[in-house]
DNA sequence: TGTACATCAGTGAACGCGCGTTCACTGATGTAC
DNA sequence: TGTACATCAGTGAACGCGCGTTCACTGATGTAC
């Protein structure tokens, strides 16, 4: 029995592990399009595999969207934790999330298609849930860490709605190349945070 | 010529008349149903047509749906002038976007759908881009008719796109009811405002 | 007043097509005895 | 060692279906002469 169970878990492993490559073939997907370009087709012939092989690790396209997100969150993390180490105030911290959101155009539509229609499916919507969750729970944690000025006022939740209003707003604004843009969203988010006043005059 | 020319003009008001009447069958449907489940053949029977019809009038459905979202301003419009005469602070206009935001689910629905893939319809969205303009403008002038606490760094544009986040962020929040929802989209936006600091204490 | 023609609103039916998802089947690997 | 059976990965092809959009046609109204 406890060899029946230990094949078992390599077995499970194994499908953990073949999980992975779909998500990442996904992963690899967003750098090139964007998140409503991206078909199961598409994802199945970046993983080398069929169309009807996914349906045998995910029920759905959103919830393999939803893992695939929950992967990104590390990366987000990371990147803003590296920020934080070379100046940690909130208005670095603001900065690196925007730009986070603008240089993963696909994260970030994927972000809003929950946000949006989420209820579509619920099971998905439980998992972005929690993502979401975890997500403003470590900006809690990055929050904190950084230096005294933190406000007590400040609040992860606020942070980091406006943050993606002010990207989904200013994304696509006309009339502006791309470094304009992001230029111009870092300003508005600056001015969004309360030590960014300052920064007002320019 | 001159007669011809009446004529034509008069038409030309009928034609008016008969575009609006499709609006308004639209922005009827938004008081119950969400902008992704209202289909053309839905707005045609709600004005009494048939969905060939509404392509003698719009050239597509993204660009009905821009023209039912201009319509639609004029509503925010009033509703922030009304807001303002009873005590136009920051903070009461906040509150009312969010409350508009919230109470039109449809309109904001279709104001992210344009954010997010306007690209889609350049026509649409250049028609859009217009609306958002205008938008922002409408703002910067109700708030230069409030009181004189306006802050100086106080921007229409962080302004209108972080409410939006907030809203769109948390519309749907789960483990709460929906009164309790608008309570706390309501204190985030105090939060974004400055003058909404003093409340951070509850 | 009558006839031929242009214009345009309106429509039922069909088109198209993308795309998520399911079906029925094959083949490999492990288990029972 | 061999046979029957279970389990599961993998797949090509098809299904389904929603839904925006177009087609070919009818009928009413106005214009020319």
């Amino acid at each position: 029995m406890t060899d029946k169970s230990t094949f078992m878990r390599l077995r499970e492993n194994e499908r953990e592990v073949r999980k992975g490559l779909i998500i990442s073939a996904a992963m690899k997907l967003f750098e090139t399009k964007n998140f409503h370009e991206i078909g199961m087709r598409d994802i199945a012939s970046e993983a080398g595999v069929s169309a009807a092989s996914i349906y045998r690790y995910f029920p759905s396209r959103d919830d393999l969207f939803v893992e695939a997100l929950i992967r990104d969150i590390n990366k987000i993390e990371q990147l803003l934790e590296t920020r934080l180490k070379a100046g940690g105030t909130i208005e670095s911290l603001a900065v690196a999330v925007v730009d986070y959101m603008i240089d993963n155009e696909a994260t970030f539509q994927m972000m809003c298609h929950f946000l949006m229609r989420g209820e579509e499916n619920p099971r998905a919507l439980k998992k972005f849930n929690a993502v979401l969750l975890y997500f403003t729970k470590m900006f809690d944690e990055v929050v904190k860490k950084s230096d005294g000025e933190t406000p007590l006022r400040f609040h992860s939740q606020a942070f980091f709605a406006s943050l993606a209003g002010i990207v989904m707003t200013f994304r696509n604004y006309p009339g502006r190349n791309e470094s304009e843009r992001r230029e111009y969203m870092h300003k508005l988010a600056l001015l969004i945070m309360r030590e960014g006043a300052s920064l007002e005059s320019i």
